[in-house]
DNA sequence: CCGATTGGTAACAATAATGAACCGACCTTG
DNA sequence: CAAGGTCGGTTCATTATTGTTACCAATCGG
């Protein structure tokens, strides 16, 4: 009974999430066998799609790419609430003192997106792709969050979850994915040493919305070769100093088993 | 036959264009009003919206507001096809040089939306709203956009089009828009001397996409009464010029009527 | 305390979405 | 060059989704 019970709009909806900086453009028939949905009722949503201007279609090849209508919706959002704006010179000043990549990640819908990025200014750092969906249980981002989201959210969110191994530490089961989320909900922090990707170390914090909800998360993306305990100590402190600053910024609350 | 019978999706999509700078937030029943949907249906599409991330409901006051899943999506669109950063520095530089309000209007759906500015570094200059649709009759970026459209999508466009005065010089007929239509495509450009604002007058040139179609525009709003005839030379020749480039910028082709 | 809002729900008839089969056009590939 | 695989798009009978009317509970303002 719990099989599809989603309605026409979720799915066209559904279907601007497969778009991303590295599949900038889809075919039609693309799109269909990503979301398993029905080539027609794929090219319904599409049309409707671009009728709206949520999309548009490539004259010669036909393929679809985001449209402009989404760019007004930014625009009227962050003038009127913003949060990239709010987080993105926090993630600078990260990513400066610390020397380690910073990133912002916030709740779009059902999954966490990269939402601003910043860069220390050496050499070698940590690169974050850009406005990217996050795997929920493989990243320090997707964990805080997860760990202080509340019950009925978690479920929906937490039930159809691939769980696929990135690297040798990626947790892969239910009970792995449980334990990091209490040892969030614990220090108030969430650790991912190499979860995601070898070689680099993930520390979030979350940032709460008005309804003691969280919204989202920042991250320091450390290259783990250099990570001394000082470092991540240092990391630690001024997540939690950021967090509680942006957190603030935004009007949210934090919910009382944080201090 | 004027019952649009409209798409579900296309209707909980229409549902996000009454968001703007000005009402960023919206209640259930407002919604519904504006929209002239039903309640419950407005509440449908609201919450499939709000499950994606294209809304969110303030926890108190239980009002809409645009969500999150917008910035991705923009960030994504800008990313591959960027169109809003390409055109910004252009408005910028005309506003500089030109000492008046340069915006760049992009066809977001079926209306023209302004989606950049450029203002000028003095005392006095026309204000635009930023992110805010536009009346297709009554601006000089409206008619620019309409006067290269095609046909069926001009038709549908205008069919129902409300024609509501502005000012005095608002064109208030079909009869007087195609006029304008007309000396726009005569010209390249399209004039419009305070239909919008008094005081203000508008110039404008459209922008083409691939398929030599517009995808939006670029104006001047100048204050009327510095508006010497030199200054209007000047003005038409460095849209003109901008709006060449751009078109050109972005991979559009101009129509054979414009050379 | 009242009437008029608000957001949200339940139930059923009617409408609109669905998906299998089909089409023509365009590629490779044998 | 014809076979077999794509591709985007169309048609149409079946059926599930939708819109509507009605009803609730909670605010709001006087």
């Amino acid at each position: 009974m719990a099989k599809t019970m989603m309605g026409t709009v979720d799915k066209a909806l559904s279907l601007l999430r497969f778009f991303s900086p590295q599949r900038a453009e889809l075919g039609l028939s693309e799109l269909a066998r990503l979301s398993t949905f029905d080539k027609t009722t794929t090219l319904r949503c599409m049309t409707a799609l671009e009728r709206n201007g949520f999309v548009e279609q490539d004259v010669l090849s036909r393929k679809y790419r985001i449209g402009l209508t989404p760019l007004n919706l930014a625009q009227v959002r962050e003038q009127s609430f913003p949060v990239q704006s709010v987080i993105a010179p926090y993630l600078d000043d990260l990513a400066n003192t610390l020397g380690e990549t910073a990133h912002g990640t916030l709740l779009m819908g059902q999954t966490p997106v990269t939402a601003a990025i910043g860069e220390p200014d050496r050499a070698l750092f940590a690169h974050v792709h850009p406005s990217t969906a996050l795997p929920w249980h493989a990243t320090a981002s997707g964990v805080a969050i997860a760990a202080y989201l509340p019950d009925d959210m978690a479920e929906t969110v937490l039930a159809h979850q691939e769980m696929t191994a990135f690297t040798a530490n990626t947790p892969i089961n239910r009970t792995q994915f449980a334990q990091a989320l209490a040892a969030c909900r614990a220090e108030g922090l969430s650790r991912a040493p190499a979860t995601f990707e070898d070689e680099i170390t993930g520390t979030a914090i979350p940032i709460f919305g008005p309804a003691t909800h969280p919204i989202g998360a920042i991250a320091i993306a450390a290259v783990t070769l250099r990570l001394t305990p000082e470092l991540q100590a240092q990391i630690d402190a001024a997540l939690r100093r950021a967090g509680k600053e942006i957190t603030q910024a935004l009007g949210g609350i934090h919910p009382q088993a944080m201090t």
